[in-house]
DNA sequence: TGACCTCCATACGCTTGCGTATGGTTCGAC
DNA sequence: GTCGAACCATACGCAAGCGTATGGAGGTCA
């Protein structure tokens, strides 16, 4: 790999955090995975304080396109559906989230780390109403929904997990949406 | 604070880890800790290492003091609802869990963080089949109510739950222990 | 009092990772 | 072909944290 871009190096920011954790988006650990040395990064960034935002920002960015994506979904109960199977389909944001939050003793970090959360919530918050919820239990739902995503992803961590998409059929449960309308 | 000793390391250890994160269980933070240098530690430690051995040790021995205490109720619909209640109720040892799983690129960190989980999701599981659950709801039950207790630390962590007590009966619910036998 | 043991403070060497300085390579413009 | 800009490699200074060396304070026992 001879020449990188600032988009090369954000994206293999964020592949070293969701891989090896917060300490790993580095210079150099950030560096090797791109077959380059520091030369590279201190032309494009100005330190690594830079490097992290572009990978935070990366991450908000990609979170808020499957957001777009799953909004073009009109059924609430489908889009609940579609929303948990993705989810609980791709073990790396779930990696990457728990990373991030884990992170969150860095203000940056916490902060981007609360906005993407709270949409999140917000956005199945706001299906499960869609679908007559009442408000407070549907906030606790998501609370605890989101909750299960996160904690499965640390389960994953240690092993003692191997299929996180077996709980797609059980979050669908407790989402109140086992009995079609 | 003039003297300490080990123990008081291993603790002080164990206070930063649920405080500032696996990093803080250092040498220097945890002689500020104590109010003492690098000095008094490597006189009762050969090295870093050991320190945080003695902590994980020493979270895995309040974990089984728990376990044991709890075990003394012999009712399991009881036992499960003090369990659900104690753990939610202190947010301190779910703070340690997800720091710990956190931490687990640390071979000796990952193994006692899978033998805890590991010892925690058998009692549940044992429990919940003692009412007369069916061992595989069982098992995705209790996998699915540990993720909830450490997805709600991380929620914690960045603020988006001040009460973890009020997932309790959420808990409760979702243990299938709602309906008193 | 003096020898001795326990425990701790201070000062130092060593490694790691951030950031800088500087020189080299590639590539398009002309 | 050469000139300049974009991009990268290498070598260095510097701070932080681990571990070591050494000496000193406080207590005990004779």
């Amino acid at each position: 790999m001879g020449r990188v871009s600032a988009q090369d190096w954000a994206r293999a920011a964020l592949d070293a955090l969701a891989d090896d954790g917060f300490a790993a988006v580095a210079v150099e650990p950030v560096a090797a995975r791109l077959g380059v040395t520091k030369g590279s990064f201190y032309w494009h960034f100005a330190n690594r304080r830079k490097l992290i935002e572009a990978a935070l920002g990366l991450w908000e960015a990609d979170s808020e396109q499957i957001i777009a994506n799953l909004w073009e979904i009109t059924d609430p109960a489908r889009r609940m559906r579609t929303l948990l199977g993705a989810a609980f389909g791709d073990p790396r944001d779930a990696a990457i989230a728990f990373r991030l939050i884990g992170a969150a003793d860095d203000p940056a970090v916490a902060e981007v780390a609360r906005r993407v959360t709270a949409r999140r919530l917000e956005v199945m918050r706001q299906t499960l109403e869609e679908l007559g919820q009442p408000p407070d239990l549907a906030r606790r739902r998501v609370l605890a929904g989101y909750g299960v995503y996160v904690g499965v992803a640390a389960l994953r961590r240690i092993g003692m997990l191997d299929d996180p998409a077996e709980f797609v059929e059980t979050a669908v449960a407790e989402m109140g949406l086992d009995l079609p309308p």
